[in-house]
DNA sequence: AAATGATGTTACAAGCAGATTACAGAATTA
DNA sequence: TAATTCTGTAATCTGCTTGTAACATCATTT
C-alpha cells in the first residue's frame, strides 16, 4: 500500500518568516494572526508583556508586532528589553496619535508604528518592507575593511576614529595624516623629506624639523611611554617609522 | 547609498475624496451622506450589491464603505471582488458582533469594520485615518528603513516627521535633507564636498561654507546647546559627522 | 669622556578653519 | 501679486592648529 505522499511548497517553506504578535484584545490578536497565516506567514501569539518575552526568546521570530498597552509589562519595556536580544523588526500598535510621539522619541528601538484603527493591508506592506529589508541587511556584505591596526592602536578610515587600548583618541588634522600614512606603510622607515611631500604636500617648503615636533606630538598621544616609544620609533639618521 | 528623497505635500488638502457608501437602509444611508458632504467628501451612494460594483467600476472611489447584509450580492462578496479589481480602503458594517462576521469581513480584503450602532464621529475618524494612510502609502518608499534615531533625535521617513525628546521639530526642507543623509549614515565622516554632492545634487557649484551654515542651523534646532554640539560634530580639517 | 651631530621637548605667534551673523536673491505660499 | 520663508554668500570673529625657533638631551665617534 503506498503511502500518501504530501507535496510540501518547500520554496514557501523556506521563506516563511515567522511573526509574533502581542496584543491583549484577543479580537484583534486572532484578527492580525489570521491574516498572517493567509498571507504565508507562521504566526505567533502572546496576550501581555512576559509571555511575549518568554516566546520571543524560545521562538526567535523574524519579526515582532507589538501592542503599547500590555498587562504585566507594557510594549514600550518589551521592546526596549528585546532590543537588547535580537534584531527583528519591531511594529508597534498603538491606540492613541499621542502616543506617537513616546515611541519616536523614547529610544525604544521599534522600526514602524501604526495607529490604531489601521488598515490590515497596510499593516502587511509595512511587515513586507521590512522583512525585506531586514533580508537585505543579513546578506549584506561585510563592511568594507577600512580600519587599520597597529598593536593596540586602531583607526576607522571612515569615521576618522582613532583608538588606543579601546579609548577614543583626538588627533588633529595633521596627526591622523602623518599617523595613517605611517600604518599604511607599516614598517617602512620614511626620511623626513619623504613625509613632508607625503603627508604635508609635494610643494610643502618648510623646515624638517617640523617633522619632528608632529611625531612628538603624536608619540605623546599614542605611546604609553612617549619617551621611550613602542611604535612610532627613530631610524637615527634616516627617518622615522611604525611598528607593531 | 540613496539619496534622501523628499516627499512633496501634494494636493492632499485640496484633493476631495470620493467616498461610495453602499447600504440598503435608507435613511442610515442618507444620514452617512449627509455628514459626509458637511466633512467635505464627495459622496457616492449604492443600496444593493449589483449597483455597488457598477459604481466603484465607474467612479473609482478613494473609500468604500460597504455593509455586509446586501440584497443581490452580498457585502462579502462584493468585497471580494473590489479587492481584486482595485486598492481603495474598504469599512465593513456589520450588525452582528460576533466574531466570524470581523475575521471573514477581514479575510475578504476589508480594512476595518465597525459594529452596528456605530458612533458616527468615530466612523469619520477612521475614514481620515485610512484616507491618509493610503496617501501617504501612495509615497512611501519601502527600501528606507521608516524609523532613524540618533539619541533623542528621532526621524520618521514614512511621515516626515521629527522629533527631538519628544517634541516635534520644523526643519527647512535642506535641513530635513542634510539631517536624514548624516543619521542614515550616522558616524561617518563627510567632507563638504561629499555633502554638496550628496545632500545638495552632483551638480551644485556652490560654495563649500554654504554647508557650515546649514550645518549651523540644524544645530540650532537638534542641539540642546548648539555652542557645545553632542551629535552633530565637526571633524577639524575635515567635515562633519553625526554621533549618537 | 668630550665633541658633535641628531633627535626630543617646549613655548609661542601667525595663520587658518570653523562659527556666527547679516543680508539679498530665490522660492513658496497666501 | 504680495508676503513670507528659505537659501546661498560674504564678511567678521574666534580659537585651535601648526610651523618654527630655541634649548635640552641623547647617541655615536674619536
Amino acid at each position: 500500500m503506498l503511502l500518501p505522499v504530501r507535496l510540501v511548497p518547500s520554496i514557501l517553506l523556506f521563506n516563511m518568516s515567522k511573526i509574533l504578535v502581542v496584543e491583549d484584545d484577543r479580537n484583534l490578536l486572532e484578527t492580525i494572526k489570521y491574516n498572517l497565516n493567509k498571507e504565508g506567514y507562521e504566526a505567533l501569539t502572546a496576550v501581555d508583556g512576559a509571555e511575549a518575552l518568554e516566546i520571543a526568546r524560545t521562538e526567535k521570530p523574524d519579526l515582532i508586532i507589538l501592542d503599547i498597552m500590555l498587562p504585566v509589562i507594557d510594549g514600550f519595556e518589551v521592546c526596549r528589553i528585546l532590543r537588547k536580544e535580537m534584531t527583528a523588526p519591531i511594529i508597534m500598535l498603538t491606540a492613541r496619535i499621542d502616543e506617537t510621539d513616546r515611541i519616536m522619541g523614547l529610544d525604544t528601538g521599534a522600526d514602524d508604528y501604526m495607529t490604531k484603527p489601521f488598515s490590515l493591508r497596510e499593516l502587511l506592506a509595512r511587515i513586507r518592507a521590512l522583512l525585506r529589508r531586514a533580508k537585505i541587511s543579513e546578506v549584506k556584505l561585510p563592511e568594507e575593511q577600512a580600519i587599520l591596526t597597529i598593536g593596540d592602536i586602531t583607526i576607522d578610515l571612515n569615521r576618522h576614529r582613532v583608538t588606543v587600548k579601546e579609548q577614543p583618541l583626538e588627533l588633529t588634522a595633521k596627526e591622523y595624516d602623518l599617523l595613517v600614512f605611517l600604518i599604511q606603510n607599516e614598517s617602512y622607515v620614511f626620511s623626513r623629506e619623504q613625509l613632508l611631500e607625503k603627508v604635508w604636500g609635494y610643494d610643502f617648503a618648510g623646515d624638517t624639523r617640523t617633522v619632528d615636533v608632529h611625531i612628538r606630538w603624536l608619540r605623546q598621544k599614542i605611546e604609553s611611554y612617549p619617551a621611550n616609544p613602542k611604535h612610532l620609533l627613530t631610524v637615527r639618521g634616516t627617518g622615522y617609522k611604525i611598528e607593531k
